[in-house]
RNA sequence: GGCCCCAUCGUCUAAUGGCUUAGGACAUCGCUCUUUCAAGGCGAAAAGACGAGUUCGAUUCUCGUUGGGGCCA
C-alpha cells in the first residue's frame, strides 16, 4: 500500500512550488490507490501561525487536492520527538551539547574565510561525567546531537537514480535544539516512520539531507522508504521562484483570475509530462497517466504566459454556467453590482473566447452591465477623431429609428450608412466600439451592440458626438 | 569553503546509439479569415553548453571543463 505526504511549513503564502509537490504526491497516491497524509511542519513556533495553516488546508481545497489522513501538527508531536531522542541518547546513538551554536557559527565562518573545512569536532562527546555535571549545574543549554556512524550511504532515487555519500562528508547534526524543538532531518524521519510514509516525494534542495535522514532511520531501527526528488521551480532569472517574481502565492493566482484546474495542469507538466504532445489533461488523465519515472530532472522556469494560455483553454472548455459564478467576484470587485442572470449569460457566452483570465473576462464585460466606461487614451486618439465623431452622431440617428435592434439589423444599418457616405464600414465600425466600450479591441462588434442594449447605445454614441477635444 | 544535484529551441518539453532535415506547446514573426482583436486557420524562425573518450556511428554512454541550482541547528 502505497502512502505519501506533503509536509508544508505554515510560515507565509503558499508557494507554487508546494501546491507542485502536493500535485505530484497526491497523483502518484491516487494512481496507486494510496494514502495521501497531510502534515503541517509546525516546528518553529516564531515562524509558524495559525492562519498560514489554515490558508494551507484552504488552498489545497480549492485546488481540489483531497487528503485522506490528517492535517497532523508536528508542535502537537514534540513528547514523540524527544523520546525517540532519549532512545538514541540512551543507546549512545547521540549526545549531549553544549556548545552555543552562534560560537560554532563563528567557528565554521572563519574556516570558510579560510578555505578550511569545518565540521564538527565532537567535542562535547568527550566531555566527563564530572564536566557535563557542571555544565549541567550552570544550567548551560545542551542540544542533542546525532552520533553520526561512519559508513557509506547508498541510496536509490526514483528520479535522479543511485546518490551516494561519503561517511566524512557527514558531520554529527543536531537532532534536538537547546529550546527543546526538533530539527527538520530529525522530526521529518520520525514523523515519515510513524505515519508508515512508504515513497517520500519533496524538492530536490532536501537530497542533501536524504543521508542524514537514512542514518537516523537505521539508527532508530525503521524501515527505509523510497525518495523521489523532485526539480525546483525557478523565476525568469533562473533564480529559485521567490517573492522578487511577484504573483507566486496561490490567492494572488486565484485573484489574478486563473482557474485552479489551469494551474494544477500547468504545474502537473512543469517537471512531468504523459509523453508525446498532450497538453491539456483532465485530472482522471493525470492521474492514469502519472509516473515518477517520467518527472524530469531539472529545474523549471515558470512561464506565466504559458499559463495564461492554459488558462485561456480552460475558459473557453468551460460550461458558459459554470463561468457565470467564477466571475460573480470579479465583477465586484470592479464595481459591478445588478445585472440580469439571461443578460450576463449571454455576454460571457461572446466574450469567453478572447478572455485569458477571469480577471479580462470581468473587464470585457463591464461596458455591457454598467455605464462606467474607462476610455483607452490611445484608442480614443486613434478613432475617436472629428470626422468619425460626426460620422458616430448618423449613426446614433439609424440606429434610434431601429425597432428591431438586433445584430443582422444593426450591420445593414451601419453598412448602409457606410455605404450613404461613401465611407469604408471599417470607419465606422472602429470608432463605433471605442465609442461603446472605451477600447480597440473586443467581441464581434454588432453582437456587441445589440447585447449592450438601445438605450445604452444611443446615449455613448450621442455623448460621444457631442464630445469636444 | 566542503558536499550534492542538474544541463535539448527564449520558455515548458518529446523521441532516439543509426529510422531525425531533433517532434509538439507557449511566446515571437508572417500570411489568412474578419468590421477590429488578444479568437480561428495556415506557415516561418528557433535547440542537445564546451572539450575529450567509447563506438563503424553519439544529442543519446563515460570522463573532464563551464554554467546553473541546492544543502551544511
Amino acid at each position: 500500500m502505497v502512502r505519501v505526504r506533503i509536509a508544508p511549513s505554515p510560515t507565509g503564502a503558499i508557494h507554487v512550488g508546494l501546491i507542485r509537490s502536493a500535485l505530484y504526491n497526491w497523483l502518484f497516491a491516487r494512481h496507486h490507490q494510496g494514502k495521501f497524509i497531510l502534515r503541517i511542519e509546525d516546528t518553529d513556533p516564531t515562524r509558524s501561525t495559525a492562519e498560514s495553516a489554515q490558508a494551507i488546508l484552504d488552498g489545497f481545497r480549492l485546488v481540489g487536492i483531497d487528503w485522506d489522513e490528517g492535517p497532523f501538527f508536528q508542535s502537537q508531536r514534540f513528547d514523540i520527538y524527544r523520546k525517540y531522542a532519549q532512545r538514541l541518547l540512551a543507546e549512545k546513538k547521540a549526545y549531549y551539547c553544549y556548545c552555543p551554536p552562534e560560537k560554532l557559527e563563528i567557528e565554521r565562518q572563519i574556516a570558510w574565510q579560510q578555505k578550511r573545512i569545518w565540521q564538527y569536532d565532537r567535542r562535547c562527546l568527550k566531555l566527563s561525567p564530572e564536566e557535563k555535571e557542571k555544565l549541567d549545574a550552570l544550567n548551560q543549554p545542551k542540544a542533542i546531537r546525532f552520533l553520526v556512524p561512519f559508513k557509506k550511504v547508498v541510496f536509490e532515487d526514483l528520479i535522479h537514480g543511485r546518490i551516494e555519500k561519503a561517511p566524512q562528508d557527514i558531520e554529527d547534526f543536531i537532532i534536538i535544539r537547546a529550546d527543546g524543538t526538533p530539527t527538520y532531518n530529525f522530526a521529518v524521519v520520525v514523523d515519515d516512520a510513524l505515519m508508515e510514509i512508504t515513497h517520500v516525494i519533496r524538492a530536490v534542495e532536501h537530497i542533501a539531507n536524504t543521508p542524514k535522514q537514512i542514518l537516523l532511520y537505521e539508527a532508530l531501527g525503521f524501515p527505509i522508504p523510497k525518495f523521489a526528488h523532485l526539480p525546483l521551480i525557478l523565476g525568469p532569472d533562473r533564480k529559485k521562484l521567490s517573492k522578487r517574481h511577484g504573483a507566486l502565492s496561490l490567492f494572488e493566482y486565484q485573484k489574478a483570475g486563473i482557474l485552479p484546474d489551469a494551474l494544477i495542469n500547468f504545474l502537473a507538466l512543469l517537471g512531468w509530462s504523459p509523453g508525446g504532445d498532450r497538453e491539456i489533461l483532465t485530472r482522471e488523465e493525470m492521474i492514469k497517466e502519472f509516473s515518477l519515472e517520467r518527472v524530469n530532472k531539472s529545474n523549471a522556469i515558470f512561464d506565466y504566459k504559458k499559463l495564461e494560455w492554459m488558462n485561456s483553454e480552460y475558459i473557453k472548455k468551460y460550461p458558459t454556467e459554470k463561468l457565470y459564478d467564477l466571475i460573480l467576484p470579479f465583477l465586484k470587485e470592479i464595481g459591478v453590482k445588478e445585472f440580469n442572470p439571461e443578460h450576463l449569460l449571454k455576454i460571457i457566452e461572446l466574450v469567453k473566447v478572447r478572455s485569458r483570465t477571469l480577471v479580462e473576462m470581468a473587464n470585457m464585460a463591464k461596458p455591457f452591465l454598467t455605464d462606467e466606461i474607462t476610455y483607452d487614451e490611445e484608442a480614443v486618439k486613434k478613432y475617436l477623431t472629428d470626422s468619425a465623431r460626426k460620422y458616430l452622431g448618423l449613426l446614433c440617428e439609424r440606429f434610434q429609428t431601429l425597432t428591431d435592434f438586433s445584430a443582422v439589423n444593426l450591420e445593414s444599418t451601419l453598412r448602409k450608412l457606410a455605404d450613404e457616405l461613401k465611407i469604408k464600414a471599417a470607419e465606422l465600425v472602429h470608432p463605433c466600439r471605442v465609442a461603446l466600450t472605451g477600447k480597440s479591441v473586443g467581441p464581434p462588434l454588432f453582437e456587441t451592440i445589440e447585447l449592450i442594449g438601445k438605450e445604452k447605445v444611443l446615449a455613448r454614441l450621442k455623448s460621444v458626438s457631442l464630445m469636444n477635444h
